[in-house]
DNA sequence: TCAACATTTGGCTATTTTGCCAAGCATCAA
DNA sequence: TTGATGCTTGGCAAAATAGCCAAATGTTGA
């Protein structure tokens, strides 16, 4: 494997990475229905407004959604809505999964 | 959100946690050409056995790879292709981090 | 200018993840 | 049986991640 391989790979692991958390997976998805603030996400979970700001920016680090600021609100949106399909293709491992009983 | 909701949205994290990882990710790549035993992963980076064991191991409770003993070795294989398109679109989000100049 | 609001950042501890080493388990050949 | 081979597991230290609190920042309305 080259080093530009690993590079890529590194990469690409970072983007999966930033969507691997549950909380971040349900922002994800709440922004598949249109632009949201910050304080909506806040408003919807039990959770620290800081905490929800640090997992909105690991989301806009790796790329995935995008920010703007209109008068005191911040608003963020999905960048990559091809997301979406590809959330099906982790359904269908969990399906899978419950299917085979999913001995640990 | 509902217990039940939080429940799913883990497992599904999960699953994208067993892919966060640039030597799983190549992994999984590796396994899209057909099954593959632990030593051709081995042999092809630089890393220990059972570094290498303790990674399929992962991808197997995710329900990401099926592994099959066969004489002294085991064959690991692909259970979910729709992971390769879904690469697809990880890659279309480097494409536009890349092209956006990718600002930290 | 001041105060309230919306959000981000810094700092900290608790938890999780990684990857190496050594030890353990099967399988097969001699 | 014994030893070699292929792989997994346990244990551990180092590194990364999570989430809370407190403090800082930027924006608007009074």
């Amino acid at each position: 494997m080259t080093e530009k391989e690993q590079v890529r790979f590194a990469e690409k692991a970072n983007v999966l990475k930033a969507l691997a958390h549950p909380t971040r997976l349900w922002m994800v998805e709440l922004l598949a229905g249109g632009e949201k603030c910050v304080c909506e996400f806040v408003d919807k979970i039990d959770a620290d407004f800081s905490t929800i700001s640090k997992h909105l920016s690991v989301l806009k680090k790796a790329g995935i959604v995008a920010d703007e600021k209109r008068g005191k609100q911040v608003f963020y949106t999905l960048k990559v809505p091809c997301l979406l399909n590809f959330m099906h293709c982790v359904e269908e491992v969990l399906k899978s999964n419950s299917k085979a009983g999913m001995k640990k």
